[in-house]
DNA sequence: GGGAGCATGTAACGGGTTACATGATTGG
DNA sequence: CCAATCATGTAACCCGTTACATGCTCCC
């Protein structure tokens, strides 16, 4: 809380940064003081279960750009006179921003590029065993996202000032969970389309209509 | 499946696309003539509910791009003299193109930026009142995209051709609805803590031990 | 000694967006 | 006739990535 007549900025502007630096930030203001390094590692174990893991690269590129604005502040830690890491720490101007935008009505689409559905939506052009490879590999890397997951939510657990990101892992933990569940019910539609697409024109004849019925239930 | 001896490029190299891309060549290879203007609302009405709609310029450019690598053709259709719109269509390069992209291994990864779930994880600075409505309203958002993902796949339903498409249509409804359900999900958890975090510290003297452990089953 | 991980960056590139411009067509 | 929709595009911008470079430290 910012005691008046400080220097922070006195426009109460959000500042415009990129989803990925508002992220960024956001690790910070669990009070840490970290490195890139120690970001970028923060951020695969907690972030990239539902947002986008960031490079390196970004992370330090959004790192210099939080402290040209003032959001964050660095120091560079040295032992026995050896340049060490650039330590970051959030300063009262980047949790004000943070409120602000975390205040804000303002909330960006969520977006999904799921790779495996849009090749499962050109299956006309894919052998249908390759098909089931993809999907069945789709599968086990939902499982092992949800046991990450699980594990990384247990890691959390009881640490205090963690709850909100331990709600959300447990979040994540079904949706990995959702995710494993579709690849599988899909599997299953795919054989049964399959049974039914290639004994459908050579069986029509030998079958009865209560044949058939049964069949599809 | 081409002739020999025709003018398709001979390296059997996969051209490389961005997966847009390959997302628009995909919606040529149903058969249709397109313009760019009917591509992008093909794509608002499928390709959206698993993979992040291109923009309408991303589209044109996909689709000079497509063309000058000889994958699809475009001709402007003229009506009484005037200028119309440029029709594309996939060419036989484009069709063997696509087939050896399928049949590729490479799945690139899925990828999900979640921004509602970047709001809950740090929530801690934000009004609690705020992450309620901000999750209800994703909870609606989630339940009207199932509920065009169904007309829309009752729209494609037994249209000849369509039956992956109308295959992930149906994994499209269920990935909206599990979406609405671990929103609702998260809101009852939401609740079940703000009742365990305010009563707690003030009714921890006043009940016993078994009373806590009841309620917090 | 050497390899794995720690640690920080630069440069080039490109995918994809928004904003803008333009004009035809259609329906109330 | 006027607004909405159809229709196509250009230009600027920037987020984010990959590839590369560099050097440290720790441990086997």
């Amino acid at each position: 809380m910012p005691r008046p007549g400080t220097d922070l900025p006195s426009d109460d502007q959000l500042p415009s940064l990129p989803p990925t630096g508002w992220a960024v930030l956001g690790l910070l203001s669990f009070g840490e003081e970290l490195s890139g390094y120690d970001l970028k590692r923060w951020a695969d174990w907690s972030l990239r279960f539902f947002y986008w893991a960031p490079s390196f690269s970004q992370i330090y590129s959004e790192l210099r750009r939080l402290e040209s604005l003032g959001l964050a502040s660095s120091r560079i830690e040295t032992r026995d006179d050896v340049r060490g890491k650039r330590m970051y720490r959030i300063s009262d101007a980047g949790r004000a921003a943070l409120g602000a935008w975390a205040a804000d009505d303002h909330v960006d689409p969520v977006v999904l590029k799921h790779g495996v559905m849009m090749r499962l939506w050109l299956g006309h052009l894919s052998d249908p065993e390759r098909l089931r490879e993809v999907l069945t590999e789709h599968r086990d890397q939902s499982e092992r996202m949800r046991v990450r997951a699980e594990a990384d939510r247990e890691g959390a657990r009881a640490e205090p000032g963690w709850a909100f990101p331990e709600l959300v892992l447990r979040w994540s933990e079904r949706y990995y969970a959702d995710e494993r569940d579709r690849a599988d019910l899909m599997l299953a539609e795919l054989d049964e389309a399959a049974r039914t697409w290639s004994t459908s024109a050579a069986a029509a004849e030998r079958r009865t209509p209560e044949e058939l019925r049964q069949h599809r239930a």
